[in-house]
DNA sequence: TTATCGAGTTCCATTATTCGGAACTCTGTT
DNA sequence: AACAGAGTTCCGAATAATGGAACTCGATAA
């Protein structure tokens, strides 16, 4: 579930001895509780004195990244993150480029179609397209989940250079969410290396039992990936079987994105040209 | 649009003196950009030293807040803030609770529906949802707005205590976006005067032209506004007369929210007992 | 080739902020 | 009336942030 994902990797505290990143873990653990909490829940969890986190709590809700409900006295997440992460979205996300790509696959295949990208060890969610009720989006942007065992995850995994690979290998926590997920090192390199194989991944219910998926990598010319699609079925619906004739629908639509990234990138730094000098002088 | 409603109250630079609320006026400063930024774009409009500007955009890099391409050496908003939003929209906003009233209205009147909550003076959407075409949803969710000429910020500020309103109205900017645009107080005070009578506001393209809304608040019992909910329609399909004649279904689908949100509430905490319901009674 | 310039980066003594133990205030309980 | 536990405030000590200045690196000019 979406709380035990959470929890897997999520305790890598930061290792920076700064205070801000002591303040968002503060908002990491508030993230984790999944629901409004009293200030006595988070001290039990904290590795703060009450009077430290008393005071982060506080400039935190200050500042709008925490809410504060004072007839209950609990803490949720504030607001002010909905409104950054719209940005963040935007800007650092494959979702707005892909979009197009995304609900084209969708309608191709018939199915849920969810774009992924790494983040710090974990595959974070950041769209999805169900053909059938086309709604939800947000419900499942922002959402995370195991590198490991999901097609996503291995997907991006096989694609990455070595040095970036084993860092990330090493803070996963190999849980066996199902009798079928892959719980061992050597069993996911090989799997990994399979996947390089064939150029894409599945999932045979290693997440979620009844849930299969295939994925593809997303990857600019140079090799580098930013992230990856996939393609997600009941087996109520389909076999593997099936879902794997989707393969060339599935890394096409990832390489369609690639090109479409490609050429996102290129003008954005070059040297602001006239067009853009003209829309950024007047603010 | 979006970059000028943005800039509008964003300069409310934080009171705080601490290095945190420092540390997210520079997230805040690269969302205004709205793009990927060099680190001198950032410091030519920073209040800071470039020593100090430049540990800060680290730390953040490093946390998670920031992303960094160094082929482009450019930061940007990081999906961190994906995965904390995703939390706090489903923690904090109405968003969850009121989905199907959202739907159900979007069905209803066959027009985009947003739904709204105030956040720092400024209104933020935290759903839409467009019986058209039923996507797009997050490229709306964390958007921000003016409070004075749309209909969901006249709707909130109008039933807002004295008190807090007075504080947020000295913080609108008052731009004229349309000829019909409110731009002085006593024409505002006026208006939601007229909104409290009626029991719901109307956008008569103050924001932008050629479209029109209808909005009305989301109350709790106590009278306390969680937010508000609004239909959206362009004058070359309805005309304001036609809109205002959906205002039942507004304010109904409005107080079907509260109630669930009231419901919600309740059980909230686990060993909350008789002693707080008193409390609750009270708002 | 060498000088120049600007962007980005590092250093470190100074300074201001954060830290956290302990004491205090409520509110509800024994 | 005494107690208990959550939440809050205080203040000297400990720590992290500050920012001027110096350095590196590429690119452009002399």
């Amino acid at each position: 579930m979406a709380a035990t994902d959470q929890a897997e990797t999520a305790e890598s505290g930061t290792v920076e001895g700064g205070t801000v990143g002591k303040a968002l873990d503060v908002l990491d653990q508030v993230a984790a509780f999944g629901r409004p909490v009293r200030f006595s829940e988070l001290l039990s969890e904290s590795p703060y004195p009450k009077a430290t986190l008393y005071r982060f709590v506080q400039t935190l809700t200050g500042l709008g990244m925490l809410s504060y409900d004072p007839e209950r006295q609990l803490y949720g997440l504030g607001l002010r993150l909905v409104r950054l992460a719209h940005g963040a979205w935007q800007q650092s996300s494959l979702a707005p480029i892909a979009r197009t790509s995304v609900e084209h696959l969708a309608e191709k295949v018939g199915e849920t179609v969810h774009l992924a990208q790494l983040d710090a060890a974990q595959v974070l969610y950041v769209d999805k397209r169900n053909a059938a009720k086309p709604n939800e989006v947000y419900s499942s942007a922002g959402k995370v989940g195991p590198a490991y065992c999901t097609a996503v995850g291995k997907a991006m995994l096989a694609f990455l250079p070595d040095a970036e690979r084993r860092p990330i290998l090493e803070q996963q926590s190999f849980h066996r969410f199902t009798p079928a997920t892959i719980i061992d090192r050597r069993g996911l390199d090989a799997e990994l290396a399979t996947i390089r194989g064939t150029g894409y991944a599945l999932d045979r219910q290693e997440h979620e039992p009844g849930n299969i998926c295939i994925a593809a990598p997303i990857q600019t010319a140079g090799g580098w990936v930013l992230g990856a699609i996939s393609v997600t079925a009941s087996i109520e619906r389909m076999t593997l079987h099936d879902l794997e004739a989707t393969a060339p629908d599935v890394v096409a639509a990832a390489s369609a994105i690639a090109q479409s990234a490609a050429a996102w990138r290129f003008p954005v730094s070059g040297e602001i040209s006239e067009t853009e000098k003209a829309a950024e002088c007047r603010v």
